[in-house]
DNA sequence: CGGAGCATGTAAGCGGTTACATGATTTC
DNA sequence: GAAATCATGTAACCGCTTACATGCTCCG
């Protein structure tokens, strides 16, 4: 039950059309809990109907967009979901299990390694982006808010994870050509 | 599609019954891909009728175990799954979720410290868990096989994953409870 | 005015979770 | 022989993914 909570910060943070809100999930929030632009209409729709979210009256539209915000319900669930308890989510990784599968039948012909080095390549990427959304959004020096300083852990979070993925990828990628050279 | 996958590597590893599989896989494999036993064994009855494994109808069984054995079809099944391609799953991760959540609608009275304790304690134990295994299954110093090479991989892959999260919790303890006391 | 793409949806299917069911074996 | 627990399932639900549908706006 996560996604309705993401969207209400999202909208906490800044009032959005479900567009919008697609959007700032693919660049922000989604780094920490993906959604597509149908589950979002769909749990936008649940919110308003549950009165936790209302649609913006405002300006009658420009195109067809929907504006939502949250409304004083939905402030107060937050802070309830804020204060509950969750187990750790499973840790859910196929590449990990694709190497203890090639431990019992063997890496095939350089497939593996390709693999490897092409997630290493994403994740490397992507531990540039968060590096750069670091430097622009939290620039070093001054004091920083309550809120600032919570939105720079969970950034500090991408990257230490990204950080722990393009370590270990590196590590595989040694260990897995020195097999595939051996195989040959 | 991991499940399978997941099963069939178990399977090669040491032929089991759908029990002895929902242990392992809380042991071991289940780290990277867990699964419930009912889980298991719905898929056990998939991979049994498309003929990748069999039950083994060797002793007329003790109780009413079934072990299972993988056929010469799975294996190149799993072989063929090795040498696919998959996008790396999406990160989802609630307690990063409340941080962001905490920012807008505040910390509330120490639940938040708390729960990230609660974690904090939980993924040192399983770090230690970890190191334990490795320190049982890879005593140092004598050159390790191909299969414990990629098997070994594996398992730093959990080490180092659990030593990002305590480390990061170590943070975010740090920043909560300072938040938690400036509130009071 | 026609085509590209913007914006908001609907529908079907699948994997995973939770709750319940059933028989067989062991233990007291 | 009753209770616990071992072992194997069945059923219902729910969130997420994928594919498709619809209307609107902007641009050449």
């Amino acid at each position: 039950m996560s996604l309705p909570h993401a969207i209400l910060t999202a909208l906490l943070e800044k009032p959005s059309s479900g567009l919008e809100l697609t959007r700032r999930f693919d660049r922000s929030i989604g780094f920490f809990w993906a959604a597509t632009h149908q589950q979002i209409y769909r749990e936008l729709g649940k919110l308003e109907q549950s009165g936790l979210i209302r649609a913006i009256p405002g300006p009658p539209a420009q195109g067809r967009r929907k504006e939502y915000e949250v409304l004083p319900d939905g402030r107060e669930e937050l802070a309830a979901w804020v204060a509950r308890s969750d187990e750790p989510r499973p840790l859910r990784d196929p590449l990990a299990l694709r190497l203890r599968a090639a431990a019992m039948v063997g890496v095939g012909e350089g497939r593996l390694g390709a693999e490897v080095q092409r997630h290493l390549a994403l994740h490397t990427a992507q531990l540039a982006a968060y590096r750069a959304m670091e430097q622009r959004q939290f620039p070093g020096g001054r004091r920083e808010s309550v809120e600032a300083r919570l939105q720079h852990l969970v950034l500090q979070a991408g990257i230490e994870m990204e950080r722990f993925w393009t370590g270990w990828l590196e590590q595989v990628e040694a260990v897995v050509s020195e097999l595939e050279a051996e195989s040959s």
